[in-house]
DNA sequence: CCCTCAATCCCACAAAAGGGGGAGGCAGCC
DNA sequence: GGCTGCCTCCCCCTTTTGTGGGATTGAGGG
């Protein structure tokens, strides 16, 4: 039951808006090397169907009438089923961008992407690439730099300190710091007594959150 | 003292090998719209000149003779020039990538990255994207995933256990915990013992590591 | 009814961590 | 020469954790 050559990239849609779909499903049909193999209006009937369509991408809206495209995302990625999504929305908010990801969405494009860009962010993700649009991107990477209010907190730590702290977090007992370090296992109290001071803690899950940037509590 | 036209966006180059520094500069320079204003062997050199470069984007290599060039990266985010900073490296280990970012990196490309689509890095940082090669990104991207080998142990784990294990975490005390769910210190106690054996580990940092899927030691 | 399991609590002991004090050596600075 | 900051180590003590044994209740299932 060969509908479409073998070889092209299998992609689902996912997206309520009928005209959208259709065009998209247009475009990707219309791409050498891709191939629409289902476009669905919810996630739902989408997730009933993803057996059978062993699609290799999967163009997924986030706002669908029903499961959101999210929630899809965390159940196709809990079947066995091994799609790579691709979130295609016109909401480009740090929560929705954040959560589609931990969800396990390998890419992430706004609607506004031109069409060329969107094959090519298909076949990206297809190669292992994570193609997301430039802002998004940037919000991604900009994620992992620390807003630095601990920054400040840990300038104030000596090189050593920052040393022990490192380890600290790390889970090593005093003992196992100080053989690290070489030295006793009363300076390695001291240096933690003096961290703790500092960053005004009082145990080394505290020291820990706040060395992290994590803020736990 | 215009050198270059008024409108390109200044590159700054820091690498150490003196024929990709020179072939860099060449592409940059010939390239429209971008416009080298230094090229540095080193990161103390660059770091030193940084202030009177008035460069929009940098491109740093990470392997350099002295300082390295994430420090570098922190070191010039410390200071008040607000350069974009874009890797060139041919290390792509998580360590280096995810440091990287954490210094304040805004992208992150690979040496074997095409002069066209290095150009094409340099204008997109500057837009406000984050150009990362594609396997970088991918990996930026999984790192959201949590790998879930802890979801499995934590499948174990009773809701109660649950309760105690995120409380644990977050640094309370065992008599803090104890009050916060209205029950015993005993109770607690046993709790985490359970939740110790279940998750294989013998203390509350290594338990708050798996739980939070940080892979700390 | 018997069994299992989650949840609750108890005792005792050892190890680890936290908190107070003090002190010497050493480098850099005024 | 004094002063300060960092690193190093020591004492004593309390609190918190980790580990070993228990026990009881109640819900749910075979």
């Amino acid at each position: 039951m060969l509908e479409k050559p073998d070889r092209a990239i299998r992609v689902a849609i996912v997206e309520d808006n009928t005209g959208v779909r259709e065009g998209l499903s247009f475009l990707i049909d219309g791409s050498p090397g891709l191939s629409c193999v289902g476009a669905f209006g919810d996630a739902e009937s989408f997730l009933a169907a993803a057996d059978r369509l062993r699609s290799n991408v999967v163009l997924m809206d986030i706002d669908l009438p029903g499961m959101s495209g999210i929630d899809a995302a965390r159940r196709l990625k809990a079947q066995q089923t091994p799609s790579l999504i691709v979130m295609l929305t016109v909401y480009g908010d740090d929560e929705q961008i954040f959560e589609s990801l931990r969800a396990g969405a390998c890419g992430y494009l706004l609607k506004t992407t031109p069409p060329a860009q969107l094959v090519d962010g298909i076949t990206t993700v297809y190669r292992g690439g994570s193609p997301m649009s430039e802002a998004i991107a940037r919000r991604v990477v900009a994620s992992f730099q620390r807003p630095t209010p601990k920054d400040l907190a840990l300038a104030d730590l000596t090189r050593r300190e920052r040393e022990v702290l490192d380890l600290l977090s790390r889970g090593f007992r005093y003992r196992e710091i100080a053989a690290q370090l070489d030295i006793g296992l009363e300076t390695v109290r001291t240096h933690i007594r003096n961290i703790y001071d500092k960053l005004e803690v009082r145990s080394r899950t505290e020291a820990t959150a706040k060395y992290l940037g994590g803020d736990l509590v």
